[in-house]
DNA sequence: TATTAATATTCCAAATAAACGATTTATATG
DNA sequence: CATATAAATCGTTTATTTGGAATATTAATA
């Protein structure tokens, strides 16, 4: 029960969905993410750690860089049933097509100096 | 994207996923639930609430009892998955194993009296 | 119509969760 | 070893969610 909820909480918010959504698309390190989707770096790590909390994100670490990633789910079925789903579930949702559609614009190297 | 979340945040509490397993056994009114749940009956009713919301359950009046079943989810794609999936998930938890055990013993008319 | 029973709603307190800035930690590099 | 950068953690505030008691609503029935 405890894992199922824990996959259900870290689905319910709709910032961590996007985060998902555009996982799907490439791997991508904490300071894309929050400078993407407009939130403090320290949201955005919080909710990255949720969701690996809950099985559905791995990371690895690349120098000062840690790439996150969809988890392969192998370990938890609620997770990885979640992240097949999503991949044909609210696509045509047009935050999430615009957060795709500048996904290819968007390079670490630029975006990553404070 | 709002219709997903919500079908998430619903499944994302302990009380209403037992809600949802129990009520794949047969159908339920508020009472029976708030009884066999130890919880109070304004808190079952909002749980359920929670869930007709979401597209999860559906409800239709029988006299003074007002009974819970689930959705057939023909409307909300989210749901219906989600029921489908939960149909043959923790089906091994020792909680909801208790809960659906106890259910042929739960007669309406014995407990809704108060 | 008064009463009773089941459910829904309202109100308030407590618990959780989210957001951000500031700080710390870890890694790389001059 | 000092400095710089990315990420994680901490502390605090704010918002959301939950739970129950009390009350209102709805339906049945004496």
């Amino acid at each position: 029960m405890k894992e199922l909820i824990k996959v259900m909480k870290a689905a319910s918010e709709p910032i961590r969905i996007k985060i998902l959504k555009m996982l799907e698309q490439r791997v991508m390190c904490v300071c894309e993410i929050h400078t993407v989707l407009g939130i403090a770096q320290s949201t955005a790590s919080k909710h990255l750690k949720i969701l690996e909390d809950a099985g559905l994100v791995t990371s690895y670490k690349d120098g000062l860089w840690v790439n996150f990633m969809l988890a392969d789910g192998r370990q938890n079925p609620y997770a990885s049933n979640l992240l097949g789903n999503l991949k044909h579930w609210i696509n045509e949702d047009s935050e999430v097509i615009d957060l795709i559609k500048n996904l290819p614009n968007t390079q670490r190297e630029l975006i990553c100096k404070r």
